[in-house]
DNA sequence: AGTGGAAATGAAAGCGCTTTCATCGCCCGG
DNA sequence: CCGGGCGATGAAAGCGCTTTCATTTCCACT
């Protein structure tokens, strides 16, 4: 209470302005460039290395890195045997490939990944391109994408399209002059611009957290209609009639939506209120959401289907500020699974979907495309699984 | 209950192999790169320049994708004329940057920006160096910082080190060599060999998450032991004298916890108990981490801080279970103030952090220091604030 | 009409790698 | 003792851009 005018209890903010040397990093140009010496060794063995006329190997780069070539010559080999060195060692002898490595550590070599990947024409580069990544439910795959495709020597751009994916376009067309060799995409609809660049730079594309019989290439997910009619199978066998929903409404959600009304109505249910919230759901809205539908007038639901589990505890937060059992009073079902679901008070009866797996096969997909392995699943269904609890 | 034996609500799985030739891109090799024409239409009019010799401008590329020089030839400039169009329009004049766009529309031309970066030694790619992004503290600096990078052309790449941040150091060191313009860290405490090449690599580097006074270049941040210090006079303020804690003792969760000991320490209550539970916390652990509290012997505590609030989520949830009244029986404080925190029933106290700010500051001061600015903060402590809201 | 200077464009040299192709020893079998 | 073949290495030609620097063009003014 008085609490709040404390200003001992609140972070101090300072802040300090250097305007030192050191403050920028303009009287580095050219000198500080990865990999170069450290500028207090200005005799380091490199330089004692003397470029006479007629030296075989390059000349020490203009820039003032090191490069492959000043590598080459401290080893006393050619560029060409430093790259195989690099990247493909056991076509080097044993040898010759000491002397190399010694040399890289000695000039603390850091090879340049733009030039490699120009040459090569392999960017070892693969984007993600999601709605957010803010407590959001796709991180886990994307933190999946990102350790598989990093043992293989990738690296992940990250592209966030927002909620409603309306950057995704641009976003694409931006990320593509990167020249990744792959591309994860969420969704399976996309401007047809969309379509047109991805199809024309001809890298393994994944689609996922939906399905569709019409990849662009790979699509891996699941049936959002198929978990709609489940959940509506499920809450009517245990005796529940009066439904509602409280929902953010994003693309995949509306087919969640259309499936679990159309499944009800085949069995006569037809009035199920919704009490529609801005996508991302959190746990506010989540709130909010129940509030407006308790507070309208009419029979109260005895079930309430959420469309997402960060929605779902909002739920149950408002239920329980207003004394309601759970789920005498009301039953309440989420989406996702997140970790949190299981405890919840009362843990939450939700859609388990395996998000690792989407993100891991997804890299898997995509190494397999790019190895040029025949036989790539291009319709995965990873499924999902009603995991009853104790809120319904 | 019988649920669990209904296999038509569980997602059927179904795979479907293609073996066709549209599985694998072998058979474009060279054709469906970024950028070419589709296959459809092989006498794109591209094609139809014939590059008689004597031609003054370059020959098609010899790999079958679409060139900046394949632009000018269209567009009857030189390749410079193309660049400037796409880097420097201010140069061009406005009737050739018109026939240039128009080149560049009919071609579908995709920029290399890999040959771009290489040529201008400029990458516009920052590095994106966290702990983990599965439901973390650290996604929304990521989102703001991505978000911030991308309206100035620069694209973000992700690392995942890990908790705690064993890959670091490799990471590091592997996406160097992409050649980033700028490093985001989290935490103030590296590996020497991460120093080292940072610094060699003479780019902004931004620490966050925690202060210091000798960064290596800027550092945002809050000082985590005066939090620590915060917490602990705001409960004895409140009354409460027997004190417990429930932490995941990351890094800098480390730092808390001795200012909040010390500060206690200092008004006379030594007697903390501890239940430490693996990084990264989450509300499982914060369940598991109470119970063992309350299930060890002696006097129970009366109020909990927790290294996190996903932690106190979870002691909410297991006192709860246990049907203790909050605060009356336990006051649970958090950190980190989730968006869910202000909506857990009760409403969580907490200590916020401007995560957002953080991700953003970082992006400024990249970017300040890309373009050379002078006056850069080197030091920034975004501070943090303690909200008082109903569970203590 | 002539001229100076700014505006616009082009020529050409790389950026730092990879990769093909050629070359060079060297070992083994005949 | 010689030729074939293989393992190991080097020479050189790019990859697709950017960026000086030089040249041309276009005006505004005298």
């Amino acid at each position: 209470m008085a609490f709040r005018d404390r200003p001992d209890l609140i972070g101090m903010r300072f802040v300090r302005f250097h305007r030192d040397a050191k403050t920028t990093f303009d009287h580095l140009k050219g000198l500080l460039v990865p990999g170069s010496l450290p500028p207090d060794d200005p005799t380091g063995s490199l330089k004692q290395i003397d470029p006479t006329p007629g030296e075989p190997h390059p000349a020490p780069s203009a820039s003032g890195a090191i490069t492959l070539g000043d590598v080459a010559r401290l080893a006393g080999v050619s560029p060409s045997t430093v790259s195989r060195v690099l990247n493909r060692p056991e076509l080097v002898n044993a040898k010759t490939t000491e002397a190399v490595r010694a040399a890289i550590a000695e000039t603390a070599y850091v090879p340049n990944l733009l030039a490699g990947g120009l040459a090569s024409k392999r960017s070892r580069l693969v984007a993600a391109i999601v709605p957010t990544i803010a407590n959001s439910i796709f991180t886990e795959a994307v933190e999946a994408l990102t350790d598989r495709l990093e043992e293989a020597g990738y690296h992940v751009l990250l592209g966030l399209t927002g909620y409603p994916a309306t950057r995704e376009a641009k976003l694409v067309e931006a990320i593509l002059s990167r020249r990744p060799e792959g591309v994860f995409l969420t969704g399976v609809n996309h401007a047809p611009e969309t379509y047109r660049r991805l199809r024309a730079a001809g890298i393994p594309v994944v689609e996922t957290w939906d399905i569709t019989d019409n990849p662009i290439d790979v699509v891996i997910g699941f049936s959002h209609a198929a978990v709609g009619r489940a959940v509506a199978t499920y809450l009517t066998d245990k005796g529940y009639r009066r439904l509602a929903m409280v929902w953010a409404d994003d693309e995949r959600a509306k087919i969640r939506r259309q499936g679990f009304l159309a499944a009800l109505s085949e069995k006569g249910i037809g009035d199920v209120r919704t009490s529609m919230v801005p996508a991302p759901g959190n746990l506010q809205r989540g709130r909010e959401g129940l509030a407006r539908l308790l507070d309208e007038p009419g029979p109260s639901p005895q079930a309430v289907f959420c469309s997402s589990d960060a929605l779902a505890q909002g739920v149950l937060a408002e239920a329980q500020a207003r004394h309601l059992t759970i789920p005498g009073d009301l039953a309440v079902i989420g989406f996702g699974d997140l970790d949190l679901a299981a405890y919840t008070y009362p843990a939450l009866t939700t859609v388990r979907i395996d998000r690792h797996a989407i993100g891991l096969k997804a890299a898997e997909a995509m190494l397999a495309r790019i190895d040029g392995r025949q036989e790539v699943e291009r319709t995965v269904d990873i499924g999902f699984r009603l995991i009853e609890r104790a809120s319904t």
